[in-house]
DNA sequence: TCCTCCCGCCAAGCA
DNA sequence: TGCTTGGCGGGAGGA
């Protein structure tokens, strides 16, 4: 049983990458060539192991000359280590980087196809590769860990692997999905950083209890290797130590990318998530400590394997390390794998037929057995011939339309509420949180008839750790907008009924893939994703970081309300993608979602948009339509290829709107508008939270809730700087804003969102509303808002909906 | 200063 | 009993 050779394009190909500057492998020169008086360089040995990878010197001969030759060098490195000064000997060592665990798997790989020929069976002798890489065994032990818990090694005996290459991998880890999902590891994930979120504003919380409660008795969520059939799994040692094995923590961690939407995990969330299952009540700094040291050597190996990236996430606590998942996309199971584990405490077998994403489904939508909504060619046909017949309807004269805040704002209670409810797994009493809504009932959106008729989209971000994400954007064919609901584990089957809405799932598998068809007039609603995406160099990046604010003496109420105020400026940077480039680097992070045409619930009369639509002024229209699936109109994929959906959001909501909009409504007072005093703000009408509650199923109908008291007003003096970034705009640059902020009557310190309302200096004639009620900031070139529109007039009077975000940035190294 | 992770001790357990 | 395996954490290089 000899080591299999490697193919050399293979080999050469990983090599050269990772060592540029290197040579093109040839027959590699004879060691003894090498003149012994050579200064023994940092490259020397390196070059040489990269010979020996060389399929020229691969015949048993030609390799019993490398050891030879092997023998000689080290021979030489003992003897230059003699003559040369401690200092000289180890200046000329290799350095750390050269040593590393990444480098060592590289050329460990480069041994090895990716792709063996099952016929003939490859097999890894311990020996042979550390002598021949010339490393200790404790550092093959790691890589071979790692790789054995992919299923592309697997232990025959003592000293001995049997290597399968990458044949397994697309198994391994639709397995491994399978498995986090079962194991709720994105509830962990979405707990951990609620937790984080949390302990912000209450360092002394009993965070650890409360963690500990959410991840369960550990012997219960106690996970041991997932092994797959047909690859025997024969670990060496069969006691305790396997369940803290490299293995099982590589699993893992590669399971938490996997469940992750967006597949990015940061080293801290990764690490307290193992440690979570296994002591939690450990918690202590040096575990922490050595778990992020095991997962290093995780990532390495997993980086060798271009299955990871490694990325800085930076948020308002600071720049973390992270890992993107760069390897194959998993696929939802199509077929049950049968796994097997080697715990009595695993999870149940997953040829259960009621798979974990089908009881979410279950559980946050319970009723209408609809489920899958695959998105083919036929369906995008359906939709359009839907379309079609809905501006059919809408074509007829119709009054303008009024578009509801309460609508918008059911939408985001309801998706909040809903996600919450199922993520959080809240209790029915705090069900029945008392969400007081400032807002009027009614709030139309004076717009000018000469909008254009593609605007902008709408990003609406979740008050609090929802791990979803709602945008609604509008919709240019059908004259309707919609929130789209991304789920993270990218739900597909997921059909959800709830009074007066309805949630379509969108199966997409790439919803940013496809290309617009008016890629011009969509806009990237920056988030994490967004800016993970965006290079280094880019300005709204810096912009962002450098206006966030900063000031640790702060309350905790005080940092709600400035982070409130200064997300915005921060993350609602819209983005265009203007060139493939940037295409190309913003897809697969939303892979399915939900579409939520917002036409329920509209006031007032109907646009009348026949001749506007002629004009292609008014193709955006807020009406209620019927058309054969009313309410359900799946956004086409080509318009969600510009779209970053929030994945983290412990976060609160900014709603700001422009005054002409609230000089419309008919139970908020220009008073209250124009007053920054806290005093005079009248208390908001409940009508809107008795709207809301009713449809979202928290009391019935005719029940009525008072206003709640927990609302609060939070008048806000000219936040002139921190509207002119986030919308782009000059002309609300030395506006006023009013904002109410409402905080959880569960936990008054529990702050869920914020609705502000801006007045320009100059007040702008109340006119009609439009499908642009609401607007993102930015869009292309950073100011997308304001630059779709034409003649820039209409600017102050498109009310803006701005959803902050934690500061969260993605940077790649 | 902090991140990153090499390095090797040493214990468990196998042959 | 020697060897293999691998958990673990000190501490140093590097950013």
């Amino acid at each position: 049983l000899k080591t299999p050779l490697k193919q050399a394009s293979t080999s050469q190909l990983v090599l050269t990458e990772r060592q540029p500057d290197c040579q093109p492998l040839t027959t590699p020169p004879k060691p003894k060539e090498t003149p012994p008086a050579d200064p023994w360089t940092p490259t020397s040995n390196l070059k040489m192991l990269i010979s020996a990878a060389s399929p020229e010197i691969r015949s048993r001969e030609q390799r019993r000359q490398l050891s030879d030759s092997s023998s000689e060098v080290l021979q030489t490195k003992h003897c230059l280590q003699e003559h040369l000064l401690g200092d000289e000997y180890e200046k000329s060592q290799p350095s750390r980087k050269e040593k590393s665990l990444g480098l060592l798997c590289h050329k460990f790989l480069a041994r090895y196809p990716d792709y063996p020929s099952p016929s003939q069976k490859s097999y890894i002798c311990l020996d042979e590769v550390t002598e021949e890489l010339h490393v200790e065994r404790r550092r093959i032990y790691d890589i071979v860990n790692v790789l054995e818990s992919l299923h592309m090694v697997s232990r025959l005996a003592r000293n001995r692997y049997v290597w399968h290459g990458r044949h397994n991998l697309p198994q391994t880890l639709q397995a491994l999905k399978k498995v986090g999902e079962e194991n709720k590891y994105i509830q962990q994930i979405q707990m951990i950083k609620r937790r984080e979120y949390e302990h912000e504003f209450d360092p002394d919380g009993e965070r650890n209890e409360e963690m500990a409660s959410s991840f369960g008795s550990s012997e219960q969520s106690e996970m041991s290797f997932v092994e797959l059939p047909g690859v025997e799994f024969r670990a060496a040692s069969v006691n305790g130590r396997k369940y803290k094995s490299l293995r099982v923590m590589s699993q893992k961690f590669v399971m938490l990318f996997l469940v992750s939407t967006p597949q990015i995990v940061s080293l801290e969330v990764a690490a307290k998530i193992l440690i979570g299952e296994d002591q939690l009540e450990d918690l202590d700094k040096s575990k922490f400590k050595t778990k992020i040291r095991r997962l290093y050597d995780i990532a390495n190996v997993l980086s060798s394997l271009k299955l990871i990236k490694k990325v800085h996430v930076t948020e308002e606590r600071g720049r973390k390390p992270a890992f993107k998942w760069t390897g194959p996309e998993v696929l939802p199971n199509t077929q049950d794998i049968k796994l097997e584990a080697t715990s009595t405490t695993c999870s149940p077998p997953i040829s259960e037929s009621i798979t974990s994403k089908e009881q979410c489904s279950k559980a946050l939508f319970p009723s209408k057995g609809k489920q899958n909504f695959t998105r083919h060619s036929s369906l995008i046909k359906l939709v359009k011939s839907i379309e079609n017949d809905r501006r059919k309807i809408q074509s007829a004269p119709t009054s303008p339309v009024k578009i509801s805040a309460s609508t918008y704002l059911l939408i985001i209670f309801l998706l909040e509420t809903s996600f919450s409810l199922f993520l959080s797994q809240m209790t029915a009493e705090e069900m029945q949180m008392k969400c007081a809504l400032s807002s009027p009932e009614a709030v139309p959106k004076p717009e000018s008839s000469q909008q254009p008729a593609l605007s902008q989209p709408l990003g609406v971000c979740p008050a609090s750790h929802s791990s979803v994400s709602p945008v609604i954007l509008p919709h240019p064919q059908s004259g309707v907008s919609y929130a789209i609901y991304l789920h993270p584990s990218q739900a597909h089957t997921v059909t959800t009924y709830s009074p007066g809405f309805m949630l379509q799932p969108l199966p997409c598998a790439n919803i940013t893939g496809i290309k617009s068809n008016n890629s011009k007039i969509l806009n990237i609603i920056t988030t994490e994703e967004g800016d993970s995406q965006r290079g280094p160099d880019e300005p709204t990046k810096s912009l962002a970081a450098e206006e966030r604010p900063e000031t640790k003496s702060e309350t905790s109420s005080q940092r709600c309300l400035k982070r409130s105020q200064a997300l915005p400026e921060s993350n609602l940077i819209k983005r265009r993608k203007s060139d493939e480039e940037s295409l190309d680097t913003s897809l697969t992070f939303f892979p399915s979602g939900y579409l939520i045409p917002l036409t329920h619930c509209t006031h007032g009369n109907k646009a009348e948009c026949s001749t506007k639509e002629k004009a292609g002024v008014c193709s955006l229209q807020h009406t209620a339509y019927s058309s054969p699936i009313t309410g359900v109109i799946p956004m086409p994929a080509s318009e969600l290829k510009t779209v970053n959906i929030p994945a983290f959001h412990i976060t609160p909501l900014n709603i700001m709107l422009s005054p002409n909009s609230i000089a419309a409504a008919p139970v908020l007072s220009n008073s209250c508008l124009n007053s920054s005093s806290t005093s005079s703000a009248p208390n908001p009408s409940s009508s809107a939270l008795n709207f809301m509650l009713q449809h979202i199923g928290l009391i019935p109908a005719g029940v009525q809730v008072p206003a709640n008291p927990v609302l609060q007003h939070v008048p806000v003096s000219s936040q002139s700087e921190n509207i002119s970034h986030s919308s782009g705009s000059t002309n609300v640059q030395e506006g006023k804003v009013t904002e109410f902020t409402f905080y959880s009557p569960i936990n008054e310190s529990n702050f869920l969102f914020s609705l502000q309302f801006l007045q320009p200096k100059e007040p702008q004639e109340p006119q009609a509303v439009t499908e642009n009620f609401f607007r993102t900031p930015g869009g292309p070139n950073t100011e997308p808002a304001l630059s779709a529109n034409s003649d820039g007039t209409q600017r102050t009077s498109q009310g803006t909906l701005y959803i902050p975000q934690r500061k969260l940035e993605v940077s790649e190294d």
